[in-house]
RNA sequence: GAGCCGGUAGCUCAGGCGGUAGAGCAUCUGCCUUUUAAGCAGAGGGUCCCGGGUUCGAGUCCCGGCCGGCUCACCA
């Protein structure tokens, strides 16, 4: 009989012994008095005096590790992320209370009412008195020592790499703290939180493959959606003239260490203010993003301080002239030149050639926050030209680690000059550019009634928090990231055999 | 999609040139009333990812497949 058989028997008949001895394997409520956390700050320094007259406490939460020694006891209970030991010795437990104890073992999940003391190694510890039996694990938790490893498993049962690696919960914590953060400055802002549609029966925004569904009563196609872009800036048309979203993006393409299919997206849209005010605002955005969530506005990131305190400022033409490795560097006319720009780029137009040097060339050296701004107008369809160079559009990006962590432009909002943008993408798509934009003449129509000058952004949540929590994969901080199925796991039916259910 | 690396006990990992599969932790039994990677004595536990092939004999060599990681490509 293989040993996962055999334990998970074993663990079936101890269910039944704890039943026998007048609890339930599955608890009820639990009123404790104090969470873990709660215990560790409060009486985490009070020494054994202090301790007298005792402290009555009740608490609850996994055991993580458990030492057995004849008629007594120690174990460590985790909740919350902090852990605390507890000591049950025979004399001071009733008889029954006893025997549960002798049953349990690691990942068990207890409560246990007892008083505080300091052993004899100096441990805040629980002299437990009475014990509940909350719920039983039929499984074996990963071992103490090196907890789970195994990066497949770690993805796949988030909740036992959770339980077993501390270090998980903090980079979750902490995405969560950037979120929280974002939304209070944005609200500060007086930024309006909207939820547009994830279901489009047209996509847009951004340049990418969509993934489609269908609707049976409808019976129509429709598109996840790769952005909320178009449908935002349809709400500053009506009067919202300061609106974010904080919801996922989908996008039908490759899955790497930076791209996982579904990924979650700041976008904010703010009238009458151009690019150069987003860039004000982004700036101070992040730094107090990294302050909440981190405490500082320096991080480190693979061994290398960022610093969020100041974002550099450079323009595209002049991060591709500062970071030029091949020969001899190019002056800059040349990277605005056509015929010079063809020959260094496999891309149809000069601005998509130019961009596309910019991303072979600087991307990877942009590890300090840097906004990098001004892009050509080819690779940008919805945004506003430049007025003395019109082949570039009023675009940034903020990049970190060499990562693009956000994308922001002063909106296009002339109608006839969003018109052309469409008809040029049409054309791509034409050309067999599945990723071109489709034309939105709902959208077009919208801006007909008048959008008030616009600046929008896009912040790429994930890859933030990978910058921020030192994570050097997007797997890392996605609680469940996308992952082939891994095929029968056989528990069911090895259940169903042991309890014949 | 391509290249490289990996998959051995519940977990973390060893297994030299092909010869009946190992350790620590976990589990079970006994001892142990302030331990903390508790300790001591004993025991059980394996579809070596799956399927073919070579061989007297395959965890090991060859081919195919599955799953994962990394690096590219694409992308944010």
């Amino acid at each position: 009989m293989p040993l996962g058989h055999e334990l998970l028997a074993q663990r079936i008949q101890r269910l039944r012994e704890i039943q026998a001895l007048g609890f339930q394997p599955y608890g009820r409520r639990y009123d404790f008095t104090h969470t873990i956390p709660e215990i560790v700050s409060r009486y985490g320094d009070k020494d054994a005096e202090e301790l007298n007259p005792r402290v009555t406490v009740r608490v609850c939460g996994r055991i993580h590790t458990i030492r057995h020694m004849g008629k007594a006891g120690f174990a460590h209970l985790h909740q919350g992320g902090e852990r605390l030991q507890i000591y049950v010795r025979q004399d001071s437990v009733p008889e029954t209370h006893f025997r549960l104890w002798r049953g349990l073992d690691a990942g068990d999940i207890i409560g246990a009412e007892g008083y505080l003391f300091r052993t004899r190694t100096g441990e805040l510890t629980v002299h437990v008195e009475r014990l509940e039996h909350l719920a039983k694990t039929l499984l074996n938790m990963p071992e103490k020592w090196h907890g789970l490893e195994d990066v497949e498993t770690r993805y796949r049962q988030r909740y036992l790499d959770l339980i077993a690696n501390l270090q998980v919960r903090q980079v979750f914590l902490t995405r969560s703290r950037v979120i929280a953060s974002f939304r209070r400055q944005l609200e500060a802002r007086g930024f309006l939180e909207v939820e547009t549609p994830m279901m489009q029966p047209l996509y847009g925004g951004a340049t990418a493959r969509p993934f489609v569904t269908h609707h049976n009563a409808l019976d129509m196609d429709l598109y996840l959606r790769i952005a909320p872009e178009l449908y935002l800036k349809r709400l500053v048309v009506g009067g919202l003239d300061r609106v974010y979203e904080i919801n996922r993006n989908f996008r039908n393409e490759g899955i790497s260490a930076q791209h996982n299919p579904e990924f979650t997206m700041l976008e904010f849209y703010q009238a009458y203010t151009d690019y150069r005010g987003l860039m004000d605002f982004s700036e101070e955005l992040l730094r107090q993003v990294a302050v909440d969530a981190t405490g500082s506005t320096e991080v480190e990131y693979q061994g290398q301080k960022l610093d969020f305190g100041r974002l550099r400022r450079l323009s595209l033409r002049e991060a591709v002239l500062e970071y030029w490795e091949d020969g001899e560097r190019p002056t800059p006319e040349q990277l605005t030149d056509p015929e010079w720009l063809k020959w260094r780029s496999t891309r149809a137009t000069p601005g998509e050639a130019l961009q596309d040097l910019f991303e072979r060339v600087a991307e990877k050296h942009l590890i300090q926050p840097t906004i990098v701004y001004d892009y050509p107008v080819e690779t940008s369809p919805l945004a506003k030209n430049k007025p003395d160079e019109p082949q570039f559009v009023e675009r940034f990006e903020i990049y970190a680690a060499g990562m693009e962590i956000a994308n922001a432009y002063t909106e296009l909002n002339d109608p006839l000059e969003q018109l052309r943008r469409f008809q040029a993408q049409l054309r791509l798509r034409e050309k067999g550019d599945e990723e071109a934009h489709q034309m939105d003449e709902d959208f077009l129509r919208a801006l007909c009634y008048g959008m008030p000058p616009t600046a929008g952004e896009g912040i790429g949540i994930d890859r933030l928090v990978m910058v921020l929590t030192n994570c050097r994969s997007i797997r890392d901080v996605i609680l469940f990231p996308l992952l082939r199925p891994e095929g029968p796991i056989g528990l069911a039916e090895r259940l169903r055999a042991l309890d014949g259910c």
